[in-house]
DNA sequence: CGGATTTGACCAGCGC
DNA sequence: GCGCTGGTCAAATCCG
């Protein structure tokens, strides 16, 4: 990704012929052809490559400092002044690097209790909401009104709360926080008290560390770790938490979803499953000329499908950044405004992302963790839910039995008053972005403000090509 | 010629 | 069981 196609990202409408010559003759990302035979292994090395995560550096500082320096032979033939000199400087130079890896060690240790420490708060504030939508709830019987007693400021509170709570999983991956955050709720919802990821005790440092490190080691592949413990410790083990979930290294993770169920089939818990397979999706809307949004990765289109309801074509992306990533997006038109673009995202990507693709994966990640934590119970009254998808998969969706799920509906969240994607005939709870809406806009959740953060860093007038 | 897209066929899930 | 619909596959086609 170099200055030229950086330009087209944020010039907007660009003619889908000019970028492509532009991406062709710069950009070195691999490219995954459906049919034929891929150069897997190159593949991955370019794109391992090609992004060093903080931990990386992180582990080559440790592996420096842990390499015994040994005094070569040729060292050792000279005389015992000069090794004694020659020892001195390799002390000498230790001691320095020491010194560089301790000041580091230091500023990350300084990193992790501000994060910790946002965090923490963050959780109390969750908290706490969660506590008063309940009440609310138990005092005005299940109706989505704000209560009368909710005054203007304890709502903005309630949206700074929001706002720092979305953005504080934007800046890195969302793994750990948005992880944190669902294992949290799930925890106290479910009285988990098995999980080995978190506890409540005082154990609770060195988890966060290494949920910390890990997502600084995921980078911007925006994971969710949550769903990895949850479903490990669950009984009834829990499909994703959210549609950043976690990518194991069983293949059962990968799409193709029906065949998938093939395998699946023979499973004593083949339900619990299934349900697996019901992937929160991100629909993004914005107003775009292009066929599609550039949102930094590459997809390769593998099918196009008449909907039916809209005239204009769905198309089919999966994600060509790595062989066996399992995203797709699907691409529409809207049909009440041509103009708007749909982008339906879903899955996971299990590969770094390209630095102009992590915004849109971030603000994805967070959305689709709020709407997997099932962070509705505590959002502004003019949120509100779907109840155009039914379906008892979404009830089971990973046993966050909060608010809403009460109702065996699915989640499906509208980020915006504008906001208006049904996802009728699927199963998916899918949570829509609306970036067609003014971001001005004083009531939109704290994610969709967010996004229109993203939407300001990306092409957002509003969008340019993919090729 | 290699890679990307198109498009008809196929499959699974769901409602009746 | 049947038909409808969404989603995917893969051969054919297009394009640089």
């Amino acid at each position: 990704m170099d200055a030229t196609s950086r330009v087209s990202d944020l010039g907007g409408s660009v003619m889908v012929k000019e970028e492509k010559k532009v991406d062709q003759s710069t950009e070195d990302e691999p490219k995954i052809h459906g049919n034929k035979s891929v150069n897997g292994s190159k593949i991955r090395k370019e794109v391992g490559s090609s992004m060093p995560t903080s931990a990386d550096l992180g582990n080559i500082k440790l592996m420096q400092m842990a390499a015994p320096r040994s005094i070569s032979p040729v060292e050792t033939k000279g005389s015992s002044v000069t090794r004694k000199d020659q020892e001195d400087q390799l002390l000498e130079s230790a001691k320095v690097e020491m010194g560089e890896v301790r000041e580091e060690n230091e500023r990350l240790k300084t990193v992790l209790a501000r994060i910790m420490k946002e965090y923490q708060s963050l959780q109390t504030h969750f908290f706490d909401l969660v506590q008063q939508e309940q009440s609310n709830k138990k005092s005005i019987d299940g109706h989505e009104v704000v209560p009368p007693n909710h005054n203007t400021h304890q709502e903005s509170l309630l949206e700074d709360d929001h706002q720092e709570l979305i953005s504080l999983s934007l800046g890195r991956s969302s793994s750990s926080l948005s992880g944190h955050l669902n294992h949290q709720t799930k925890f106290k919802d479910e009285k988990m008290i098995n999980s080995t990821s978190i506890s409540n005790n005082n154990d609770n440092k060195p988890v966060m560390e290494d949920e910390f490190k890990e997502g600084l080691a995921l980078g911007l592949d925006c994971k969710v770790e949550a769903s990895k413990t949850v479903c490990t410790n669950s009984a009834n083990p829990s499909p994703e938490n959210s549609f950043e979930e976690n990518k194991e290294e069983d293949v059962r993770e990968q799409w193709p979803p029906s065949k998938m169920l093939k395998i699946m089939k023979s499973g004593e818990d083949e339900v619990s499953q299934q349900t697996a397979m019901k992937k929160a999706r991100v629909s993004v809307r914005a107003r775009c000329d292009t066929p599609t949004m550039n949102d930094g990765c590459q997809w390769r289109k593998y099918g196009q499908k008449i909907a039916k309801g809209n005239p204009c074509p769905r198309a089919y992306y999966r994600c060509t950044v790595a062989p066996a990533c399992p995203v797709r997006k699907q691409v529409q038109r809207c049909v009440e405004d041509m103009s708007i673009l749909i982008t339906t995202y879903e899955g996971t990507h299990n590969h770094p992302l390209p630095i102009s693709a992590t915004a849109m994966a971030s603000t994805t990640s967070a959305a689709a963790s709020m709407l997997m934590s099932g962070s509705s119970t505590s959002r502004p009254s003019n949120i509100t839910t779907s109840a155009t998808a039914t379906t008892s998969s979404a009830q089971d969706l990973h046993g966050l039995n909060f608010g809403l799920s009460e109702n065996s509906r699915p989640r499906h969240f509208y980020l915006s008053h504008n906001s208006s994607i049904t996802s009728s005939a699927t199963s998916h709870p899918t949570i829509t972005l609306d970036l067609t809406v003014p971001s001005s806009s004083s009531s939109m959740l704290s994610s969709a403000s967010q996004f229109n953060r993203f939407s300001s860093s990306l092409p957002t007038q509003p969008c340019s090509a993919i090729p």
